[in-house]
RNA sequence: GCGGGUGUGGCGGAAUUGGCAGACGCGCAGGAUUCAGAAUCCUGUGACCGCGAGGUCAUGUGGGUUCAACUCCCACCAUCCGCACCA
């Protein structure tokens, strides 16, 4: 081959594998299954961006190597377009969602994904908005209904004053919208939950046994939150109250400060703070809770003194008998522990805080048993210690005081051991137009209704007035027809609910749909359910869209690539919905991705790309101008998989003259038949170095292997001698199945060309990308001469060629041949000699 | 504040897990080719001293362990990510 011309080979043999069907799997007869998937992308943009590119080359690549090792690989993709960040971006331009989306989804497969030339098989392709794939997302719903995972509660929720709808609480960073970064504020709405919250202890003991990169493990566990500690009764003393026995229940993860609680105070939003309010101070405390609620979160958190206001009354603290103060303060949060903290100010910050505003006692309870200039620089001990001022308990270990005091409260009935977790049920309800209308109805007579599975799916009417309203209902809500329906159990006048679905419901199940998904819609099964372990009995035949045959050969996922930032969002709402599944009996595992990885992200100029910056990286330039090949190699090339690189424009020139080079070194005339030692090592120590790489995801090293061999052949005495630069047959087969994965159109073309195959016949087993990965011979790496290093006191002095496997004193010998060391070594005696063999002799002297 | 990561030439990054620091690539410099440029090829390229052979210093900073430290330990600094009043 003369030139490199990507431009005309590249969009021949993408012709040619669409045509032979290359890359699609034969779902029902694979006898190797390997379920190879990528984050489906959501198009919330005009074109795809390079952090697609990127991310999904290097799923690919893993999704070839898998196939070249035996496995028959099902690599599907697909459209995340249902959601808000589809109809955010059909507003900024001002297009109806469906359409805009049809057109993106479109655009980004046939001009995009297509031309980077990946192995998908298109034909199982999934986008979330078809109605014949919500109907499903419908479905899940009522399943999770009917087995009380799913219910409508009121609750303070964030809304978001810009996408005007409610968010779940993973979506809120940082106290900002995740998807416009607008403020979010809180609001008491009655919504739509998942029960996430029951799965909590499932989600973290799981954690265990994935093989998940411990980034994304930790995020989980610190998002669930879980914290072990008691919840104890403070009895109300209050002239108001003082006939009743009532009292109040606080969370704490320390029981043994008990006896330093010195006040008590409650969130603003908490029911007991009309109760305990004196009528003398309604007025103070009345606005002071209305002011705590008029704050965000993010406003509340923010601000640097502790603010709150006495309520009159007093609690009864359960062990040293004193009556202390009630406080209402916005610094403690109404979700959590039942809005209501005991005050310890001498070992917590935030108490002690709060105790300096408003000159409340402190008393200290637990003594630091570490050095007395440690207990200086710190104001308050939040450590382990020896308990004081703690009557009975005092001198006790603050670890073993903490199970005494939970079991004498127990005993006295005014205690218990308890476990709270951060983890809130996931908020499901959408006040949007573009996403999964919620498949419930509410009755007049009857209330609550689910609509029949038969009649899914409810499908979204199309309408001019999609737009978010912002009066806390979905655009539906103004859709009479389809607002207004009839109830099927009474047969009276009902209406719909009008809220729709998160998005991340619809991409929560999205890899069960691929392989059910041909020809544009699920295949449903019509199934008795057996195994649910929900424990309503399950009896009727229904239709459901998992096929327990083609379930049990490609779920759960083998590999899972994708981004880190989805951690506590998608990752864990899909787990959660895969451990629903298994308890509602409808699969038979409970992870859905046995290997997770988290691809870094890509800088330009070590800059963060964006718009404002005017560094955007526009793939489609980028693979017009240098191929997709080069395009595809650089971007693995610019550092390890995991951690990201920075993309510079200059870089990809050396990838362009890589791929030339290999074309040279392979198609020339070959002239070196019988391989010297050497050329065989090389070869032999490149395919362990590239076939270890590649399945570890260091995709960046193992291309530096293949260029230092293409290199350092070059440079061999067989080359030099004839002075050409070609491989030998069984060099060139071994680079480009090593290549393939990387450059999958040069290699192919370089392929045929070698063997000379006629196009016209092109079949899968003509292919290079179903031809087995090479394998190497360990005894071909291992040299008979090593070069030994020569140290004296443990510094480089000179470097010896011997022999492998020679023992110490020979070594000894040929170290002390060397000049420059013999020049160190002069008049010094030798104390010590240190000899790791094949490598390295250090003399001491 | 808490949790996790990272720190190596002009730049992106290597280093078989304690054993030749800087693989591979970009960039740069010199040379070949060319009327000239582009492209291509060859050579060089951490810093400093030296004409040279060679030497000294170098992996964020400071200490330590070791014959030997980018790698292990302690302290600190910088930077990125995640969480953030979670009792």
């Amino acid at each position: 081959m003369e030139k490199y011309n990507p431009s005309q080979i590249e969009p021949k043999w993408r012709k040619l594998w669409a045509e032979t069907k290359l890359y699609q799997t034969d779902i029902k007869a694979a006898k190797n299954p390997y379920y190879n998937l990528w984050m489906f992308p959501y198009p919330s943009g005009a074109r795809m961006h390079v952090g697609h590119a990127y991310a999904s080359t290097g799923a690919d690549i893993h999704g070839r190597f898998m196939r070249m090792n035996g496995r028959e690989v099902f690599q599907p993709m697909g459209f995340d377009a249902f959601g808000i960040h589809g109809e955010n971006y059909a507003i900024k331009v001002g297009r109806h969602p469906k359409e805009l989306m049809d057109e993106l989804c479109d655009r980004y497969r046939d001009e995009q994904f297509k031309r980077m030339g990946h192995g998908y098989d298109w034909s199982h392709e999934v986008r979330t908005y078809d109605a014949d794939y919500y109907k499903w997302t419908q479905w899940i719903f009522l399943k999770l209904y009917k087995y009380g995972l799913a219910e409508r509660k009121k609750a303070s929720v964030n809304w978001c004053p810009s996408c005007k709808t409610v968010l779940a609480d993973e979506q809120v960073l940082c106290g900002s919208c995740e998807r416009c970064e607008a403020i979010v504020e809180s609001k008491e709405l009655k919504q739509w939950f998942f029960k996430i919250t029951k799965y909590a202890d499932h989600l973290l003991d799981n954690l265990q046994v994935i093989n998940w990169p411990q980034k994304i493990k930790v995020m989980q566990i610190n998002w669930i939150g879980r914290s072990e500690g008691a919840k104890i009764n403070f009895p109300i003393f209050n002239s108001q109250f003082s006939n009743k026995k009532e009292f109040i229940e606080v969370f704490t993860t320390r029981p043994d400060t008990l006896f330093g609680a010195t006040f008590f105070v409650l969130a603003p939003e908490s029911e007991w703070v009309d109760k305990l309010t004196t009528n003398d101070r309604k007025r103070e405390v009345g606005n002071y809770v209305r002011r705590a609620k008029s704050l965000t979160m993010q406003q509340r958190a923010q601000q640097k003194e502790k603010t709150g206001v006495f309520t009159g009354s007093y609690v009864v603290n359960p062990v040293s008998g004193e009556e202390i103060p009630v406080y209402v303060a916005d610094y403690v949060l109404f979700e959590y522990g039942g809005g209501a903290v005991m005050g310890v100010p001498a070992h917590d910050q935030r108490d002690h805080e709060f105790a300096r505003s408003f000159d409340l006692p402190v008393v200290e309870v637990i003594s630091s048993d570490s050095s007395v200039s440690d207990q200086i620089s710190q104001e308050v001990y939040a450590g382990e210690g020896t308990l004081i001022n703690s009557g009975q308990f005092n001198g006790m270990n603050s670890v073993e005081a903490r199970k005494k005091i939970m079991t004498m409260l127990e005993e006295k009935g005014c205690g218990k051991e308890d476990v709270q977790y951060k983890l809130r049920d996931w908020c499901i309800s959408r006040q949007r137009y573009w996403g999964a209308p919620i498949p419930i109805i509410y009755c007049e007579k009857c209330g609550e209704v689910s609509v029949p599975e038969g009649e899914l799916p409810v499908l979204l009417p199309d309408t001019e007035d999609w737009r978010p309203t912002g009066t806390e209902e979905s655009p539906l809500a103004a859709i009479e027809g389809f607002v207004n329906t009839t109830c099927h159990q009474c047969g009276g006048s009902a209406k719909r609910e009008t809220d729709v679905c998160d998005t991340f419901l619809d991409s929560a199940w999205y890899y069960y749909a691929y392989p059910a998904y041909a020809g544009q819609r699920i295949i449903a099964n019509r199934e008795r359910i057996t195994t649910n372990k929900i424990s309503l009995p399950v009896d009727e035949m229904e239709d459901y869209p998992f096929q327990p045959d083609i379930l049990k050969k490609w779920l759960p996922v083998d590999m899972y690539v994708g981004g880190a930032e989805h951690a506590v969002l998608h990752l864990m709402y899909t787990r959660f919905l895969t451990m629903a599944f298994q308890d509602l009996g409808i699969i038979g595992f409970d992870e859905p991705f046995e290997r997770f990885f988290a691809h870094g992200l890509i800088t330009k100029d070590g800059a963060k790309m964006s718009k404002s910056k005017g560094n955007i990286v526009n793939p489609d330039e980028y693979i017009e101008k240098y191929g997709a090949d080069a395009f595809r190699t650089y971007l693995m090339f610019l550092g390890p998989y995991g951690a990201g690189g920075d993309f510079t424009d200059s870089g990809l020139n050396g990838m362009v003259r890589f791929l030339r080079r290999v074309c040279e070194v392979v198609c020339g005339d070959v002239k070196a038949e019988s391989l010297s030692k050497e050329r065989l090592r090389l070869m032999h120590r490149t395919v362990k170095k590239v076939t270890e790489d590649v399945r570890d995801f260091s995709f960046n090293t193992a291309i530096a292997a293949l260029m230092e061999w293409v290199k350092k052949s070059q440079k061999s005495e067989e080359n030099r001698s004839v002075e050409d630069n070609t491989f030998s047959r069984e060099e060139a087969e071994v680079m480009l199945k090593l290549l393939a994965p990387f450059a999958p159109h040069i290699t192919e073309e370089l392929w045929q060309l070698l063997n000379g195959s006629d196009v016209k016949q092109f079949t899968k087993h003509r292919s290079v990308h179903f031809q087995d990965w090479p394998v190497y011979d360990p005894a071909f790496i291992k040299a008979k001469e090593v070069t030994m290093v020569v140290q004296v006191n443990g510094k480089l002095r000179g470097k010896v060629e011997v022999l492998s496997g020679i023992d110490e004193g020979r070594a000894r010998e040929y170290a002390l041949q060397n000049e420059s060391v013999r020049k160190f070594m002069q008049n010094k005696k030798v104390k010590r000699v240190i000899y790791v063999p094949d490598k390295l002799i250090n003399f001491v002297v």
